[in-house]
RNA sequence: GGUCCCAUCGUCUAGUGGCCUAGGACACCGGGCUUUCAUCCCGGCAACACGGGUUCGACUCCCGUUGGGAUCACCA
């Protein structure tokens, strides 16, 4: 049985990030007819956010992403917030203190400091001295006092610790190296490194799909798992996503919130397939593929170690394919709730032959139908040559009776050609005249839509502000 | 700085020793279509970081150099 899981810590923030993590996950999961589980890493009392759950349902559900189980949707391992699974950690710290993998530490943070700047200033690794473990008698006797505690991670000296990643074969690292990592802080709650380990075994986690950031930290992960006795699951460290700059993808440099990507106009199955392409490449090249398609052909092991810049033209390109591939009558329900009522759902529909093309966001739709809905205003920069022909376009356009596009534009060249203007100037001109844009959908259906009254106002009206 | 990871066009990538004169996509630059902008079609520019090996033969394997990144908390 395949199971994966996503473990964001509820900060109130969705990172794209974690998207791109879960996208992977998921697929997986649903591959192998498995399960995707997620569990809220809530640990950090901290960084306590009111709502942040939501916010990270939220961002799956907009990307159908949805999980099996959680705590909105509890499975059989719940529960699935770490803050409710205290007595569970507790009791595994205490395994592990009683076989001598773990033991109690009682230093101030004050002797932490110092012991750290005095091996700063030596040049040697920076890592706890094992004082406490040289007294554990008396430090038990403290604690059994009530002595606030940490309960330390008993690393063995002079070992190779071999660390199995999917995607990059083995990595060794030496025991020597690593801190007696803090696996219960002294409020009581586990460290990451504890939790992660403990539920991950207890939940039946078969494939961990997480960052590269996390490869510097997997070798306590082990020693906990051969401390435990427990199997290790198949760990996939993911290039992270990176800037244009190529540091890690993060909120000062970037856009990393998967809201941005919302208020720009992105559409989520864009924006996956996007991702998708992130480490990882169709086997037959495919750039626009559905969900259900990369289901069916995901190869984790298939996955790129080198860390990708995250590209928004080539987002953007993805995206104005989707709309274009969209069927006009999803197209105008995405963008009649993307503009939450400032357009019509009628007009929208009227407006989606003009434009479907033509945007790449739904934010794009703005710059195209915010003059077609409403009359333009301010400086409109028509040529001299404008008031020469002005007259005469209004003229026929107010006794055009069949108010058709193609009868429309026939009307306009006519006059055109009459007055001896080009085709390309009066037509520039009508266009400013009328949508207030040198960009605008086209325009002899965009007057069908304004309408024969709206049309002749609009040109009466920079007729006068011209003048 | 220690440890670890990584290295093909500007970007995302294909490539698992000969199929490579290195393929595709985005971006960019031309051209066609066109009353704007797009879409669409055609064409172009552009890369195996460097140095050693191994081999009959390296983009592909090994080592080193350089470069980039991550990580070194009672945060995850």
């Amino acid at each position: 049985m395949v199971r994966t899981r996503i473990a964001p810590s509820p900060t109130g923030f969705a990172h794209i990030g974690t998207i791109y993590q879960v996208l992977f996950d998921y697929a997986y999961a649903k591959k192998n007819k498995g399960a995707f589980i997620l569990r809220l890493e809530d640990t950090d009392r901290a960084r306590f956010v009111e709502g942040a759950e939501e916010v990270v349902y939220d961002a799956l559900d907009w990307f159908g992403l949805t999980e099996d189980e959680s705590p909105r949707k509890p499975g059989k391992f719940g529960p699935y917030r770490q803050s409710e699974r205290l007595e569970l950690y507790k009791k595994y710290a205490q395994e592990l203190v009683t076989k001598g993998h773990a033991y109690y530490c009682i230093c101030t943070k004050e002797r932490l400091d110092e012991v750290r700047t005095r091996q700063q200033k030596e040049g040697t690794p920076p890592k706890y001295d094992k004082h406490c473990l040289t007294i554990q008698e008396e430090v038990k006797e403290a604690v059994s006092k009530g002595a606030s505690h940490v309960i330390r991670l008993n690393v063995p000296s002079g070992q190779d610790i071999v660390c199995h990643d999917e995607i990059r074969g083995d990595i060794v690292f030496s025991s020597d190296i690593l801190d007696d990592q803090v696996l219960m802080k002294s409020d009581g709650f586990p460290t990451y490194h504890l939790a992660v380990v403990v539920d991950d075994h207890l939940m039946k986690i078969s494939h961990v799909v997480r960052g590269e950031e996390w490869i510097p930290s997997m070798p306590k992960h082990v020693l906990l798992y051969q401390f435990f006795g427990w199997e290790i699951p198949h760990f996939y460290h993911t290039a992270l996503l990176r800037n244009p700059d190529k540091s890690k993808l993060a909120k000062r440099h970037g856009h990393t919130s998967v809201s941005w990507y919302k208020e720009q106009g992105f559409l989520p199955e864009a924006i996956l397939n996007f991702l998708a392409h992130m480490g990882w490449s169709h086997p037959e090249e495919k750039e626009v593929f559905s969900l259900d398609e990369f289901i069916s052909v995901l190869e984790l092991r298939d996955m790129r170690a080198a860390g990708p810049i995250f590209d928004l033209a080539k987002l953007e390109w993805m995206n104005g394919e989707y709309i274009r591939l969209m069927s006009a009558e999803l197209l105008a329900d995405k963008l009649f709730d993307f503009y939450e009522g400032k357009y019509k759902r009628d007009f929208i529909s009227k407006t989606i032959p003009l434009i479907q093309q033509r945007i790449k966001t739904l934010k794009e739709y703005d710059d195209y139908c915010s003059t077609l809905a409403e009359p333009p205003v301010g400086n409109l920069d028509l040529s001299s040559s404008f008031s020469l022909v002005s007259g005469a376009t209004i003229e026929a356009l107010s006794s055009l009776e069949n108010w058709k596009a193609d009868e429309i534009g026939a009307t306009m060249q006519a006059v055109a050609e009459k007055a001896g203007v080009k085709n390309s100037d009066y037509f520039m001109d009508m266009r400013k005249a009328i949508l207030g844009k040198k960009i605008t959908p086209p325009l002899n259906e965009s007057l069908e839509l304004i309408g024969q009254p709206g049309t002749v106002s609009r040109l009466k009206n920079s007729e006068e502000t011209t003048q």
